[in-house]
RNA sequence: GUUCCCGUACCUCAGCAGGACAGAGGAUCCGCCUCCUAAGCGGACUGCCGCGCGUUCGAAUCGCGCCGGGAACGCCA
C-alpha cells in the first residue's frame, strides 16, 4: 500500500524548506486538470528572490518523476503534481477490501478510554425532538470512537432527581391512576405534571406538599420510593423502545440520584483547598478572576445544586473509568455551567479537568417558538419516527411494491431520515423543526445514501460472485474523471472518521457520504458497469463494491442501517 | 449591561490550522426511464461570503470595530 503521496512529493521538491514544511504546504487540488496535489510557491518568493511563477518553473524542471509521480506542471505559481492514478485507485480500493467492511477503523485509540455523556433522559418527561440531537450525536460519537479503537463508555446521566418528583407524587396521588399510567405511559405522567402546574398558582398548599414528598424521597421513605421507582420504570420502558429503534446503547445509567450520597467528599475537598466562600447564605466558588459569575455549590438551605452533582460525577467517573476524555453532549444553553464546573475542578488541582469537553449543539425549536414540556407544547420523537416510517412505507408501496421485508426497510429508511436530520450539519447550528424537511427523502438525505447503496448492491447481485471470475479486472478501464472523483472521495473516508472524532462532529462523515453518493450516481449514469467486456466489468465492479462498503460503514457510524434493497 | 455562539444563493447548509474561478441540496422552470433501482441524472435560475478597517503576494477563511439574530448571566436542571 502506497498512500503517502504528500511525503513523497515533498521529498522531490528542491526548495530551501524542510521536508516537513514542504509537506504541510502541499494541498489536494480541487480540479483534476490541476493534477492531484499542488504546491503553492508564493511563500518561497521572498526567500528565493524570484517570482512564484519562475520558482514553479524552476522547481518543476528539477522534479524527478517516477512510477508514482508521473507528471509535474508549473501553473500560475503552483507546482502541480499528477500521480499515477491507476495506482492511486488500486491502493484505495484494495484498502477498502482489506478492511473487510470496517474501512476507516483504526487503533489510534487503543488503550484509551472515552466517556460520553449523552441523551440523559428526564424521568416523567416525554422524549421529544429536543432530545434528538444529544441522542443522535452522542450515539454517533460512541460508534466513531469505538471504530477508532477507543474503549468507550456511554453514559445516560438520568434526570432522576429534583423537586419535580415531589410534584409528581402529589399530582399522581390526587389525580392519577396506576392502571392508566401503565397503559398511557409518560403521556399520562406528563398530563399530571402539566395539571399540577395549572393548579399550583391557585393552590399554594400543593407546593408545600410537593416539597414534603420530595423530602420523603430523599429520606428513603418506602411509599415515596416506590412511587418514584414506578415513574422511573414507566418512563424507561417507553424510552428503551425508542433507543432500540434508533440503535442507541449505553453502558451506564447512573443518573443524578446516583450521586446523591457522593457530594459530601468533593465539597469537603473544595473547602479544604479554600476554594469555597460564603455569599448571601450560599456556598460558592468565586470565579470573577476568570471573568465568570460564581459557581454555586450549596444553596442557602443547605441543599446541593446541579454543579455540585456534576463535579461529584466527574470525579467519580475519573476514578471508575480513568478516562482520557469525558464528553458531555449537551445543548449550548449550558455553556457557562460547563465552563464553570470545569474551572472549579481545574482549580481544585485535577489535571484531568482539561480532558472534560462540552460538546455543545444548537437549539431545536418549533416554527411557532420554543418547546415547553410544562405547556405541553412539544413534538414527540416517537411521532416523528412513526411518520417518517409511514412515509417510507408509502414510497415503497408506490415504487417497489414487491420488495421483500417492506416493513423492515420502511423502518430503516424512516429511522435513518430522522437520525440524519440531526447529523447532517454542524452540531452548533440551531434547528427549527419541520416535518417537511425531515420527511423529505430527496437530495442530501439518508434515504438518498441508502438508495445509492441499494443501487450498488443491485448491480453486485445481478452479476453474482465476480471475484470468482477468471477474468482479472483491468484497471485501465478506471481511468476516467468520474471514477477518479469517486475513488478519491472513498479514499478520504478514514481521515474523515478521525476528523469527526477530533472535532466531535459526526456531520463531517455525513457530508463526505453525500459527496460519495453523488459521485457514485454520476459514475453510475456515465459508466455502465455490466458489459460484455469482463475485464472492464470486473474492474468497475470493484469500484461499486467498495462504494457500497464505505456507504454502509459510514451510515453505521451514524447509527443508520443500510437495507440491501429498497 | 457583561460574556459566548451564529450571520455564505429565496430556503437549509458545506467550504473557514489563508491559496487557483465561492460549492451542494431544497424550492421553481426545462430535459432524460424499450438500457445496471427515476428515493436517480443533466440543464436553467439564484451570491457586495452581514458592513467597515487592518494583516498578507493572496482573506468567505486570521485580527479589530460595528450591525443583525440567538443563548447564558446566584440559590432550576
Amino acid at each position: 500500500m502506497f498512500n503517502n503521496y504528500k511525503q513523497l512529493i515533498a521529498s522531490k521538491i528542491k526548495a530551501p524548506l524542510s521536508t516537513a514544511e514542504l509537506e504541510s504546504l502541499i494541498t489536494e487540488t480541487a480540479d483534476d486538470a490541476f493534477g492531484d496535489y499542488a504546491f503553492p510557491c508564493f511563500k518561497l518568493a521572498r526567500v528565493m528572490r524570484m517570482s512564484p511563477v519562475q520558482i514553479a518553473q524552476k522547481l518543476a524542471a528539477e522534479v524527478e518523476l517516477d512510477e508514482h509521480i508521473v507528471k509535474v506542471e508549473a501553473v500560475n505559481g503552483y507546482l502541480n503534481f499528477f500521480v499515477n492514478r491507476l495506482e492511486l485507485t488500486w491502493d484505495i480500493i484494495s484498502d477498502v477490501f482489506a478492511a473487510r467492511g470496517l474501512y476507516g477503523n483504526s487503533d489510534i485509540g487503543a488503550g484509551k478510554t472515552v466517556c460520553i455523556d449523552y441523551s440523559s433522559v428526564n424521568i416523567c418527561k416525554s422524549f421529544h425532538i429536543g432530545h434528538l440531537s444529544t441522542t443522535a450525536i452522542g450515539s454517533a460519537l460512541y460508534k466513531i470512537y469505538t471504530a477508532l479503537g477507543y474503549n468507550v463508555v456511554g453514559i445516560n446521566h438520568l434526570g432522576d432527581y429534583g423537586t419535580q418528583f415531589g410534584k409528581m407524587i402529589v399530582a399522581f396521588k390526587l389525580w392519577g391512576d396506576r392502571e392508566v399510567a401503565e397503559r398511557e405511559g409518560v403521556a399520562e405522567l406528563q398530563r399530571l405534571y402539566v395539571k399540577f402546574h395549572q393548579e399550583e398558582p391557585s393552590n399554594p398548599q400543593l407546593t408545600e406538599q410537593a416539597r414534603a414528598w420530595f423530602a420523603r424521597i430523599e429520606k428513603g421513605d418506602p411509599e415515596a420510593q416506590e412511587l418514584f421507582e414506578f415513574f422511573k420504570r414507566v418512563t424507561l420502558d417507553e424510552v428503551m423502545k425508542i433507543y432500540r429503534r434508533l440503535n442507541v446503547k449505553f453502558d451506564s445509567w447512573n443518573g443524578e440520584s446516583f450521586f446523591n450520597d457522593k457530594m459530601d467528599k468533593p465539597l469537603q475537598m473544595l473547602r479544604d483547598k479554600g476554594l469555597i466562600t460564603e455569599s448571601q447564605g450560599a456556598q460558592i466558588v468565586d470565579l470573577s478572576e476568570y471573568g465568570m459569575p460564581p459557581c454555586l455549590l450549596v444553596k442557602s438551605d443547605g441543599s446541593s445544586l446541579y454543579a455540585t452533582r456534576d463535579i461529584a460525577a466527574a470525579i467519580w467517573r475519573k476514578r471508575e473509568y480513568d478516562f482520557d476524555k469525558c464528553l458531555y453532549v449537551v445543548a449550548y444553553q449550558q455553556n457557562l455551567h460547563f465552563k464553570q464546573f470545569f474551572k472549579v475542578l481545574e482549580l481544585a488541582g485535577f489535571d484531568w479537568a482539561k480532558d472534560l469537553v462540552h460538546v455543545a449543539f444548537g437549539m431545536v425549536s418549533l416554527e411557532d417558538g420554543a418547546m415547553s414540556t410544562r405547556k405541553g407544547n412539544v413534538v414527540l420523537l416517537k411521532d416523528v419516527i412513526d411518520k417518517a416510517v409511514a412515509k417510507a412505507g408509502e414510497i415503497i408501496a408506490d415504487k417497489n411494491p414487491n420488495l421483500p421485508n417492506r416493513d423492515k426497510v420502511a423502518e430503516q429508511v424512516g429511522v435513518g431520515a430522522v437520525l440524519f436530520s440531526a447529523l447532517e450539519s454542524s452540531r452548533i447550528k440551531d434547528i427549527v423543526f419541520s416535518y417537511d424537511r425531515v420527511l423529505n427523502f430527496d437530495g442530501e438525505t439518508s434515504p438518498y445514501l441508502q438508495y445509492t447503496c441499494a443501487r450498488c448492491n443491485s448491480i453486485l447481485e445481478k452479476v453474482g460472485d465476480y471475484k470468482a471470475s477468471k477474468v482479472v479486472g483491468d484497471y485501465r478501464a478506471l481511468d476516467d474523471p468520474e471514477t477518479l472523483r469517486l475513488v478519491k472521495l472513498i479514499g478520504a473516508f478514514p481521515q474523515a472518521v478521525q476528523d469527526a472524532a477530533a472535532k466531535y462532529e459526526p456531520s463531517i462523515i455525513s457530508a463526505l457520504l453525500i459527496d460519495i453518493a453523488q459521485a457514485f450516481n454520476r459514475f453510475y449514469i456515465v459508466r455502465r458497469v455490466i458489459s460484455d467486456n469482463l475485464a472492464e466489468q470486473n474492474a468497475r465492479l470493484q469500484v461499486v463494491d467498495a462504494t457500497a462498503s464505505v456507504l454502509k460503514r459510514g451510515l453505521a457510524l451514524l447509527g443508520i442501517e443500510a437495507p440491501d434493497k429498497m
